[in-house]
DNA sequence: CATATGATGGACT
DNA sequence: GTCCATCATATGG
């Protein structure tokens, strides 16, 4: 079952909080990849200069200021990152999914990864867009009503530490640490 | 059209 | 730990 909007609908730094445990599901022809959401980062919009919406509105962009729950692909350094939109009509935010535990269709993202070691296989940010086959043709998809890519909950467990951090690569972060990860998981990124 | 610039990954020491 | 190839965008001429 789909996260519902109002899911996405909060505070930012909430949703990348519980987004972590929940489950990233996308679809292929004949078969399903996907895995834990281990690792999140939060991104706000103008008073946060890490964040692409701190500027201008540009053509990829644009869907950080629209309702919560969008699909937000883009390109840094010949990867795509993956991210949900955030919070209401009109207030930008977005969360950038940084890792995952693979579960799903293991052999399929072993083929998707030029690294084919389980601990590599979408361990960053990049490289679970690589496993998963996500690229641009999922940007601005409606993650709460798609049943080709989509987050839902997890059966088990609750039951991990959220540790928090600085944010990773970005030039210019705030004093909040706004990336948090389950503590222990090696599938974090270092 | 030309160029600068990353929310990075991978190979290597 | 270090180094550098990568390529879609954004932006300016």
């Amino acid at each position: 079952m789909n996260l519902y909007r109002k899911f996405y609908e909060r505070d930012t730094e909430e949703v990348a909080r519980e987004l972590l445990g929940k489950e990233l599901i996308h679809k292929l022809k004949n078969s399903i990849v996907g895995g834990k959401i281990v690792e999140t980062e939060a991104y706000y919009g103008k008073d946060d200069p890490a964040s692409r919406a701190s500027e201008k509105r540009t053509k990829i962009n644009k869907i950080m200021w629209e309702e919560g729950g969008t699909a937000l692909v883009y390109m840094v350094h010949a990867n795509w990152l993956f991210n949900v939109t955030t919070e209401v009509q009109d207030i930008p935010g977005a969360v950038l999914i940084r890792a995952l535990e693979p579960l799903y269709g293991m052999e399929i993202m072993k083929k998707n990864r030029t690294r084919k070691e389980t601990k590599h296989l979408t361990s960053g940010p990049g490289k679970l867009t690589q496993a998963l086959n996500i690229t641009k043709d999922h940007h601005g998809k409606d993650l709460t009503k798609s049943d080709e890519l989509f987050i839902q909950e997890m059966e088990d467990d609750k039951n991990f530490e959220i540790e928090s951090s600085h944010r990773i690569g970005v030039t210019e972060d705030l004093e909040e640490k706004l990336r948090f990860y389950i503590a222990g998981n090696e599938f974090v990124s270092s």
